[in-house]
DNA sequence: GAGTGGTCTAGACCACCCA
DNA sequence: GGGTGGTCTAGACCACTCG
């Protein structure tokens, strides 16, 4: 009979929540301004703690908060815009490289590495290294080199350590590079990786895997995880654009 | 005194519980198996079903899992590799494009897109395009052409749908591209997005922003978003590498 | 209609930060 | 110690799919 059924989809509380929180953000909050607690926004609207954490989840997804425990919920600047190389290719550690060697050890790879680099069971060089941007961590890296990627290494250096990592980085520069492909991926932050990024376990992170080719094989394979909400990987090739941090950082 | 306390950090229950339920995977189950229901896995593994979903969002959101609701829980195939472009620039729906033009209009585009392409309150046109891989629908696109880069266009063609789609993209491809630079993000689907690519509302998408360079401005703006659960985004600048669907993706 | 995942509630306790 | 977000529980109902 006459029930015209007009809203056959109800929407869900929670959907309908972020929609309202995103407005409030756009009209009444600035960035870095600290919202109520989750307690009380839940009383505010109306829902349980847990609806309105399903919407504030959300929201941190989209980079438009920040939730930190003991401290509160911010809201958070524009994602900064990260570059992650141009059309010309180049060694990682090469001239203007922006990533801090951290670490060099020895050991096998995960399975899936090994496939790609075609190295059996054998081990690996594994250079660490991290990324910073505006004092901030933004970014951690596994570097996996074949010993035969770099055959004339010695021992002269350290075995281990941040000195390691920058001979290892050293002897890769002595091939030619002919080529290299990427591929981009949604992870989630591991308990070393959250803890180097600054975030709880699983965060959503970006996973920038690079394959550098020289001499006919995958001589290096970098392994880059980037955290997802406060950062937007830029493929700047065209010549007047490069690094392009927002410059606009306050809203309102 | 002496309560040398080793584990000071005790691991979440969904967190040990998601490293429980990976091994699982890798070794009982095989891809587009049917797992347990949520109920019966809760029950199994002695927590509350809330504690096991959250586990189950954290494999879904790494593209192990695939939940559907009605159906059940299956087990995902590794994600595909989805080509995006080599470091030849072209035009968006040039020769050997995979995207297929869905429909066209003419409207005020969004505040960001409208800054990127510097055009102040004016309409543009919206060609609205969708792409898919094996069969699946993998991501959506919205491309955003001032009418400054299609002078040329008449109104010989259908006012919107495919056919007008093609006409814009066929006057875009007369104008000599000078470069293009892209970036990746993480979002989340809205509704329509959602809708063409078979998921929920709110769920995690890359998003690829392309500008297109010519003449001396952007010429046009693409907004692709990919499905983050089944799509990993490849840059294929080598020669011999295209599209590369993962052959292994087990561990240890 | 039976079974699935999706949403929602009202509580509780814990880990962390800071004054 | 007081306040924050993070984890967890035991229920309930809803929307969807399929036989």
């Amino acid at each position: 009979m006459g029930t015209t059924q007009l809203e056959s989809v109800p929407e869900p509380k929670y959907w309908h929540l972020k929609t309202v929180l995103t407005e409030a953000l756009d009209s009444e909050f600035s960035v870095g301004e600290i919202l109520p607690n989750e307690r009380d926004l839940a009383a505010r609207y109306g829902v349980a703690r847990a609806t309105l954490r399903q919407a504030l989840e959300q929201l941190e997804l989209e980079g438009r908060l920040q939730r930190r425990r003991g401290v509160g919920t911010t809201v958070a600047p524009p994602r900064m815009g990260v570059a992650v190389g141009t059309s010309r290719h180049t060694w990682p550690g090469a001239g203007g490289d922006v990533w801090q060697p951290v670490d060099c050890v020895r050991s096998v790879p995960p399975a899936s590495v090994a496939a790609a680099l075609e190295t059996g069971g054998e081990e690996v060089h594994i250079v660490r290294r991290s990324r910073t941007s505006h004092g901030r961590s933004v970014a951690t890296e596994l570097l996996y080199v074949p010993a035969a990627s770099v055959p004339d290494l010695t021992a002269i250096d350290a075995p281990s350590g941040p000195s390691r990592a920058r001979a290892v980085l050293r002897e890769l520069h002595r091939l030619e590079l002919d080529g290299q492909d990427r591929a981009v991926e949604l992870g989630s932050a591991g308990a070393d990786d959250a803890r180097e990024l600054d975030r709880l376990p699983g965060s959503p992170v970006l996973v920038l895997t690079t394959r550098f080719h020289a001499a006919g094989r995958t001589a290096a394979l970098s392994v880059a995880t980037y955290r997802a909400d406060t950062c937007r990987l830029t493929f700047g090739d065209s010549p007047d654009v490069e690094i392009h941090d927002d410059p606009a950082r306050r809203a309102s």
